[in-house]
DNA sequence: GCTCAGTTTTAGCTTCAGCTAAAAAATTTA
DNA sequence: TAAATTTTTTAGCTGAAGCTAAAACTGAGC
C-alpha cells in the first residue's frame, strides 16, 4: 500500500504524540499536520482503512505495527537528510527542518540506504536525535538528560535538544553553545533559577532554565 | 507565483517539446505528462492564467519568458540531481532518471546552488546533458554529432546520448561503450548498416545504426 | 445525575488535477 | 472542394485533501 505525503506526514505526527503523551488526540493531531480536526477525523478514518492507524470515534488514534514502521522509516529519511544538509551542504542546523520534510517523502529504502553509506551511518542527527537504521531499530540517547537537572559542580556534554525551532536553536548559537562542548555546572543563580556554565578553556555562560530545560546533556566523570 | 509539481512538469514537458520540435501540440504534451489530451487543454489553460504560457485554443503552446526560466531552472535541479545520485551514491547512469523527476520540486535556488557547489560545479549530467548555471544559461555541447554521421577512418569520443531511456543506457553498458571513451569508425557494413568501433587497446565493437543514431560524439583530430 | 465547556464528528462545500464521451475545429485525402 | 480522419475542446464526473458550520459526544464540576 502506497501512501501520499500527507499520508505519512499523519503517521509521523501519531507517532510523535504517541512517544510524547502516549495518546495522539485529533486536536493535538490537527496542530501538528496544520489542519482542523474535521480533516484529521477523515484522515483517520482513510488511515485505517488500509491498516495502518487503530482508531475509534472519540478514542484518539494508535499506530498498527504496519504504521509504526512506517512513521520510523520517515523518521529515519528526515533525520538523514538533515546530516546530509548540515554536513555535505553546509546548511546550518536551524535551516534544515523544512527541507527535510520535503525530501523524506521522496523514493524509497534503496535510495535512503545509499544516503544513509554515503553519510558514514551517522548515529545521530544534527540536533543530536538518534536515527533509525534500516531495520527500524532506534536506539536511545545513551543517559540523557535536561540540562535543568544537572547538579552544582557536575561536567557534562550537550549531546541533544528537546526544542528544535529555529529560534531556539539560534539562541543557542549565540550563547555558543553546540552538540558536543563539555561544560561544568559552576553555579545556579537562585533569583532566576538560571546557572552559570564555564567551558574548559574558562568562558563563562549564564544559561536560563528555559533553555536548559530545552538542552540534553550527558554527565562526564571526569 | 508558485508552481505545483504538476504544473511544473507541463512547463519541463512544453520545453522540451519547444527544443525539439519547436512546437508543444496538446497530444505531444499529454504523452509526455501522461495525461490525457483532454487534462493538457486544462492546464495549458491556467499556465496561462498565471503568465507562464502563451496559448491560443487549437495553436499549441509557448513559454512566456518566465515559463521559459522556470523551465531551464528545472532542468537545471534535475540534472544536478542525477549527478548527485551517481556520483556521489553511486547509482547507475540508467536508474537516475525517476528519483531526479521527484527531487527536482524539492526546495527553492538556495539548495540547488549548494548542491551544485558541493557537486563542484558540473558541466554535464551523467548522459552528457550540460546543466544550466545559476543564471540559467545553458551551454550547448561543442561541436556534437550522431555517431551515425561520422566518417570511416574518423576518431571520435563519445560525449552523450540521444535516447535516456533505461533500455538503451542498458544496451549501451552491454556494448561497453561509456562516456568519455574515444573509438575510431574502423568499417561501415552495407548490409545492415551497422559500424565497427575499435578502441586505442584494439578492442572492437559492432554498433548498429539503430545505437549509433543514438550515441553523440565529437570528433578528434589526433 | 445534570449542565456546560470543550472536543470530535457529520454534512456539505471547495480546489486541484485528473478522467471519459461527445462536440467542434483543423487537417488530410480523394 | 467535399468527405473522412485526426486533433482539440467542452461538459460533466471522480477522488484527494482540505475547509466551515452545526450537531453530537465526553468529561468535569456542581
Amino acid at each position: 500500500m502506497l501512501l501520499s505525503p500527507s499520508q505519512e506526514n499523519y503517521l509521523k505526527a501519531i507517532y510523535k504524540l504517541q512517544e510524547d503523551d502516549g495518546i495522539a488526540t485529533n486536536q493535538a493531531l490537527a496542530a501538528m499536520v496544520e489542519a482542523t480536526p474535521a480533516s484529521v477525523t477523515n484522515m483517520l478514518r482513510k488511515l485505517t482503512d488500509t491498516g495502518y492507524v487503530e482508531y475509534e470515534a472519540y478514542q484518539g488514534a494508535t499506530l498498527t505495527s504496519a504504521g509504526r514502521n512506517q512513521a520510523v522509516a520517515l523518521v529515519r529519511k528526515h533525520r538523514l537528510w538533515e546530516v546530509f544538509l548540515v554536513d555535505k551542504l553546509q546548511y546550518d542546523w536551524d535551516a534544515v527542518h523544512a527541507l527535510a520534510e520535503e525530501l523524506e517523502h521522496i523514493g524509497g529504502d534503496e535510495l535512503i540506504n545509499r544516503l544513509d553509506a554515503f553519510l558514514g551511518h551517522p548515529g545521530f542527527d544534527p540536533h543530536g536525535d538518534p536515527i533509525p537504521n534500516a531495520k527500524g531499530v532506534v536506539r536511545a540517547r545513551q543517559h540523557a538528560i535536561a540540562a535543568s537537572e544537572a547538579l552544582v559542580g557536575g561536567r557534562f556534554v550537550v549531546c541533544g535538544v528537546k526544542d528544535s525551532s529555529s529560534l531556539f536553536l539560534q539562541h543557542l548559537d549565540k550563547l555558543n553553545i553546540a552538540l558536543g562542548k563539555a561544560y561544568t555546572l559552576k553555579e545556579c543563580l537562585e533569583f532566576d533559577r538560571s546557572a552559570v556554565w564555564t567551558e574548559q578553556g574558562g568562558a563563562c555562560t549564564n544559561v536560563s532554565n528555559e533553555v536548559a530545560k530545552n538542552v540534553l546533556i550527558q554527565l562526564t566523570d571526569a
